[in-house]
Parts: C-alpha cells; sequence; structure tokens
DNA sequence: GAGCACTGC
C-alpha cells in the first residue's frame, strides 16, 4: 500500500489547475501487476477507476468537496469508499457514508464492498435503508444508506457528526431528496469544515455542482488560510462501456409505437443475435407493442418467430418482473418493452440492441392549482445517452432512436429537469423545518423550486395546523407530523385518528395508501379482478374496503394462496405489513394509542377528514357522468374506474390523490358527511364560498 | 372504464 499517497505526504502530480480552482488530474496508467494479489485484489485494480486513486484521495484531503464525474462501470462507487477507509478515514470511530437514491443498489453495493473486503456485511461495511439497518455503531466504518435515510437520520444529528466523508452518488439523477440533502450537506460544511463531501455524478453537470459549492475562503486568525480549499475540486473518470452506434430517423414518425413495433422486427430480420431493448412510456403503450409484436408472429412467421416478447413495468408482479431475467433461449431473440424502470432501475444482461421512442412519462407540479399531473413528455440528450448506454454493457451494441438527429441536436434539453422543480413541496418543507431551518424562501438549493411552490406548501401545512402565524412548526402536533415518514396530510389523519379512538385501522390504511396498489395488475382478467374487488368493497369506499382486505389477509395466516384467489398482491401486502409495523413504532413513541373501533367507521372518516380536508368534493346536481367539483377550487374531477365508488357516485367525497389523463381521476375516495369539514377545518372553510350549505 | 419511476423513524 505504500505506492499509495497519504495526508501527509508530497502531493502528486496534477497537471492541470485551471481557474476557479477546478483541478483536472490527468492519470498515466501506473497500476503494478499484482503478484500475489488475490483475485479480488487484481479485479479491483483493472477498474479505470484505480489509476486516480491517488489523486481522489489527494482531492479529498485538500478540498471539502470533489465532484467525480465518472461513467458506468468506472467502479467509482465500490471503489472510493474503499480507498477513503485505507487511507485512514474512518479511523477513530468516525465513519464515511456513501449514499445512494435507491434501497436496491444500497444493498448490492453494500454486500459487493464486505465482499471486496473480506468482511462480513454488517460489521466493518453496513448499510442502512427503510426497515433494514445493517450496521454496527462504532464497529461499521464504511456505511452505504439512502439518501432519505441519511435525512432522517439528521433529525436526531443534524451536524452529521459521526461522518468524516460523505459520498452523494447518483446526483446528476437530482431526485428530491438528493437534492435536498445537498442543500443542507452545503449548510453542514459552514460549521463543520473538517467533514469532506464528495459529489458523484454521471455527466458534466459536475460544472453547475461546483458553482453550488462554491463558497467564500474561510479565513484563520491573523488572515492565515485554515482547513481545506472552500473551492470544489473536478475529476473525471473514464467508465467502461463498449462502445454503441446511434442511428436516428431520417423523418420524425408519426406514430412512435409503430416506429418501434417494426424497427424491432427489422433488427430481428438484418442485424446478428443479441436482445433488445424498447422504451416506451407506459404500461397502455407496452401492452399494445406487445400485442402487436405477438400478431406480427402469428401471421407472418418466418420474421418474427423466435422473438420472446416481454413487457416490464413496476405495475407488473414480481413473477412477471422477473421473466425479463431470464436467459433467451437457444435460438431465441428476447425482446423487452420497458418504462423508465430499466433506464436506472433495474440493468438487463445481454442487451445489445435499444429502440428509444424518445419519450417518457413525467411528473409535473402546478402550484396554482396543487395539482401533479403524469404526462408523456421528450426526454432529455443525458436521458437519451443513459438509454443508448444499456446496449453496450456486455459487447458493442446499437440504438434506434425514434427521433432525428436535428431535433436531438437541437430541440432536447440537456437535462431533465430537477424534481424539485416538478413536486409538491409539502414533504420536504416540512422537513426543513423539522431541521430548525426557518427561512424556507431564502434556503440555498441546488435547483431553487418556484415561489409559488414554496408558498402553496406553506399554505398547506398551516391549514394542516403544522404551522403557525410566523411559520413555526406547532407543537406538539407540527413536530409529530414531521417525526412520520409520510406525506404530512396522512401523517395528520394519524395523530387525528389518536382522539377518534381508531389508531389501528388508521394505521392500517396509511399503510396500504403507501404501497402503489394491493390488487394484481388485471392483464385480461379485468372482470375476474372487479369481482374479487367486489367481494371486499364498503358503501364508505376505498379506505374501508381495504380494511376489509387487510382483516382477511391476516385471518388467512398472510397466506399467498388467499392473496391468489382473490387478485390481491401478495408482495404488496408483505410490504403492507412492514409499513404497517414502523408506523406503529413511531405512533407507540409519538404516545398514540393504539386502538381499534370496531365496526364504527364514521371515526375513520372522520380521521380521514381531518388529514384530506382540502380534497373534498361535491357531485355537481345535474352532471351526466359523475362529474365532481373540489370545494376548494371548483376543479372538475371524476372517481377514478378502480374505485369501488365508480358509478355509485356519493354527494360527498374526499379522495387521496388524483392521476390526470385525458381528465382528473380521484384515486381512493371515501364517502363524508360536508359538516365535518367545518369542524376538521373550520379556518380553511371559513372564507370560501359557502357550498356545504346548499 | 384505467395506472412513469423512485424514496422515508
Amino acid at each position: 500500500m505504500s505506492q499509495f499517497w497519504k495526508p501527509g505526504s508530497e502531493k502528486p502530480r496534477l497537471l492541470d489547475d485551471e481557474e476557479g480552482g477546478v483541478l483536472f488530474y490527468s492519470a498515466s496508467a501506473s497500476s503494478s501487476s499484482g503478484f500475489g494479489y488475490s483475485n479480488i485484489e487484481k479485479q479491483r485494480q483493472r477498474l479505470p477507476v484505480y489509476k486516480y486513486r491517488t489523486a481522489i484521495l489527494y482531492l479529498v484531503e485538500t478540498h471539502a468537496t470533489t465532484i467525480i464525474v465518472g461513467e458506468t462501470g468506472s467502479g467509482k462507487t465500490t471503489q472510493i469508499p474503499q480507498y477513503l477507509k485505507e487511507a485512514g478515514w474512518a479511523d477513530g470511530g468516525r465513519v464515511i457514508a456513501c449514499t445512494q437514491p435507491r434501497r436496491l443498489a444500497v444493498q448490492a453495493v453494500a454486500s459487493r464492498v464486505a465482499e471486496e473486503m473480506g468482511v462480513k456485511l454488517g460489521e466493518e461495511v453496513g448499510y442502512t435503508i427503510r426497515f433494514e439497518d445493517l450496521s454496527k455503531t462504532g464497529v461499521t466504518m464504511v456505511k452505504f444508506l439512502t439518501d432519505g435515510v441519511l435525512l432522517r437520520e439528521m433529525m436526531d444529528d443534524p451536524l452529521l457528526t459521526k461522518y468524516s466523508v460523505i459520498m452523494v452518488d447518483e446526483a446528476h439523477e437530482r431526485s428530491l431528496s438528493t437534492d435536498i440533502l445537498l442543500g443542507l450537506l452545503k449548510k453542514i460544511q459552514r460549521r463543520r469544515p473538517e467533514l469532506r463531501l464528495i459529489i458523484s455524478s454521471a455527466t458534466i453537470e459536475a460544472k453547475s455542482m461546483s458553482t453550488f459549492f462554491q463558497t467564500r475562503k474561510r479565513r484563520g486568525l491573523e488572515g492565515e488560510e485554515s482547513g481545506p480549499r472552500t473551492d470544489p475540486a473536478i475529476l473525471s473518470v473514464e467508465g467502461r462501456g463498449f462502445n454503441v452506434q446511434i442511428h436516428h430517423i431520417e423523418e420524425p414518425v408519426p406514430d412512435y409505437l409503430q416506429a418501434a413495433v417494426s424497427t424491432v422486427l427489422s433488427i430481428h430480420e438484418q442485424e446478428p443475435m443479441g436482445d433488445i431493448l424498447v422504451f416506451l412510456t407506459g404500461e397502455n403503450d407496452i401492452d399494445a407493442a406487445v400485442q402487436l409484436l405477438n400478431e406480427e408472429a402469428q401471421n407472418n412467421g418466418k420474421h418474427s418467430s423466435g422473438l420472446v416478447v416481454l413487457p416490464l413495468y413496476s405495475g407488473l408482479s414480481r413473477a412477471d418482473q422477473d421473466l425479463v431475467f431470464s436467459p433467451t433461449p437457444r435460438g431465441k431473440r428476447k425482446v423487452v418493452i420497458s418504462t423508465n424502470i430499466a433506464e436506472t432501475s433495474l440493468t438487463l444482461e445481454g442487451i445489445v440492441y435499444v429502440v428509444d421512442s424518445g419519450f417518457s412519462k413525467q411528473r409535473f407540479y402546478n402550484p396554482i392549482s396543487d395539482i401533479e399531473n403524469l404526462v408523456v413528455a421528450p426526454i432529455s440528450k443525458a436521458s437519451a445517452r443513459q438509454r443508448a448506454g444499456r446496449a453496450g454493457r456486455v459487447r458493442p451494441g446499437k440504438c434506434y432512436r425514434l427521433y432525428t438527429e436535428e431535433y436531438f441536436v437541437n430541440e432536447m434539453s440537456a437535462h431533465a429537469i430537477p424534481e424539485m422543480q416538478r413536486s409538491n413541496l409539502v414533504s420536504c418543507v416540512i422537513q426543513l423545518k423539522a431541521l430548525g431551518i426557518d427561512n424556507i424562501l431564502g434556503f440555498d438549493w441546488p435547483a431553487s423550486p418556484s415561489p409559488e411552490a414554496m408558498i402553496r406548501a406553506l399554505e398547506v401545512l398551516y391549514s394542516l395546523g403544522v404551522l403557525d402565524d410566523d411559520a413555526k412548526l406547532t407543537s406538539p402536533l407540527g413536530f409529530q407530523v414531521a417525526e412520520i415518514p409520510l406525506d404530512p396530510m396522512i401523517s395528520k389523519t394519524i395523530l387525528s385518528s389518536n382522539q377518534l379512538g381508531c389508531s389501528e385501522e388508521i394505521i392500517t390504511i396509511a399503510a396500504i395508501l403507501s404501497v402503489q396498489s394491493i390488487w394484481v395488475s388485471a392483464r385480461g382478467a379485468q372482470r375476474e379482478l372487479d369481482e374479487a374487488k367486489m367481494r371486499f368493497a364498503a358503501a364508505e369506499g376505498d379506505h374501508v374496503t381495504y380494511l376489509s382486505v387487510y382483516k382477511g389477509f391476516i385471518q388467512s395466516g398472510k397466506s399467498s394462496q388467499w392473496c391468489y384467489k382473490n387478485f390481491i398482491n401478495y408482495h404488496a401486502m408483505k410490504k403492507v405489513i412492514e409499513i404497517r409495523e414502523q408506523l406503529r413504532r413511531i405512533a407507540q413513541r409519538l404516545g398514540i394509542v393504539l386502538k381499534s373501533c370496531e365496526r364504527d367507521m364514521e371515526v375513520v372518516r372522520k380521521a380521514v377528514t381531518a388529514g384530506f380536508f382540502a380534497n373534498a368534493c361535491c357531485l355537481e346536481a345535474h352532471s351526466q357522468g359523475g362529474m365532481y367539483k373540489t370545494i376548494r377550487s371548483a376543479q372538475e374531477v371524476y372517481i377514478h374506474p378502480s374505485s369501488v365508488l365508480f358509478r355509485v357516485n356519493p354527494k360527498w367525497i374526499i379522495y387521496n390523490s388524483l392521476v390526470s389523463t385525458d381528465r382528473q381521476y380521484m384515486r381512493n375516495v371515501i364517502s363524508i358527511d360536508p359538516s365535518w369539514l367545518m369542524e376538521a377545518a373550520p379556518h380553511f372553510y371559513r372564507q370560501q364560498r359557502n357550498p356545504i350549505a346548499s
């Protein structure tokens, strides 16, 4: 290990020290052929990041913030934490943290690193994700965690004092929690000059990250410089993917679905073997494409026999998702038709051809109407590159873009809009408030959300009684709501259930509303699913229906057979049990008495009203087709066809969430008595034009 | 008559 740079020794050779304090290190490869090294050690040294080891350690030692730009396959995620540990950053009981946006990545990376270090996972190398903490205080030196978990840790330890280095990986994805974390870490740095940050990103967004972390130089006593340089260093590490040949379409296509299908067929006819990955936007598109390809296979056997066509999206059951990972039978070609899930969350091996529609479904938030919309929108250049890269994992590949090169160059934006600027900010604002950040409007974000969105979030929290007139967290309600890892409206519902004596029921409902859907995706068995649903249906609405499902599941002994018979998603129910258990623990800690209301569903509906009064709607008296209007803003909305109240249309209802397609659909609705609204939120409904009287 | 993807004490 002596060839590696250690803190305090002479600095390594740096080729370029550009203005603005940006350092580029151009490494000359110096990997000693490792006679006597174990296999793992040799593998580690073959990773592209290895030859930057010395440079990385030097930059981290001398700069408060280091930005590492590295493509996939560079090895940065698994290696850098180990380099830091080898250089002594975990000495003296300190911990090196590495965050990921996704739990699966946390687990995978942690177990790989534990293996490379030859230690048992959960000891020197550990990880923490929601529901699972495989780390030991005083023992774990390298800890992987989701950025959301690190944010939660800040509630107990705002300066994150146990960490010596925090590496924020996949920062280019700009997820909500990554951005909040980056903003807070910048603040922490001012109080903890000895803390080191590594921001790791796949793209050259490095420059804007660098500007964000640029701070004024701190001066010690008598003008002496103290501590590390405050200007961020940038280092770029090459990846190790194979070359992917990009083909753009010559003329814009009128129908990307049709174009995707014919592109798949011509690849199959003309190109050598290798699996195909097609990016479309959603379940509908994907099922249609699968069907078209299968029809083609029947009608026109000679061209498309030998194709195994598989859909991939998150709504599929686990078993159906796993099909895409099964090896392709000999002489067959696998075609996976996928949503964005295959862009970052899942990695398919063996893909040689990618067909990119150029679109994905994206969330947009309108703070004026307070509605989040899901719309099909063009992807960014960064996203297009990421999709193309999926073709070059095993050998050189090809990517067929269903849009013109001119369009790519001139029309596509470089990066997607950060989630922060496309989301409802209630959870985000309450988290910052809980961390003692009072001036939300003045907070230094990597990408500032619109003032309208922040003001709307403050208004919602104020109406919930979570913030007071000075926009400070109320006590105890505000602090309790902040403790619960759910949307503040559902947290408020849980807290209200305490007085109403139905906390057991509400916690169950909260857990079920946290998973995507407890029903299996219909996929051709729509009638059977609807019939199964009707067996549980309650006149009060979906929330109460869920209580019967949960009861049935428990009575069956949590049986997967029972789930199968009733069109219930077994994996979703297991997740419900997990979330419910967590909520129970938190509720108990907050002093909520766990109590069941037995058959009295009126208190359950009242509790929901206490949290979701802002989502109250009234059926339009003379409308055809079940049109409702929201009381708050007279927005036109409809009950979603998946609801048990679809076509039942009670006069007064409250919805849990809206999904917007051609119409605004209310998902998960419950009937209420309008007089409860004034009880639950007199301040909210006092000034409104009073339709309740009519 | 219909559902992008993640995540959290």
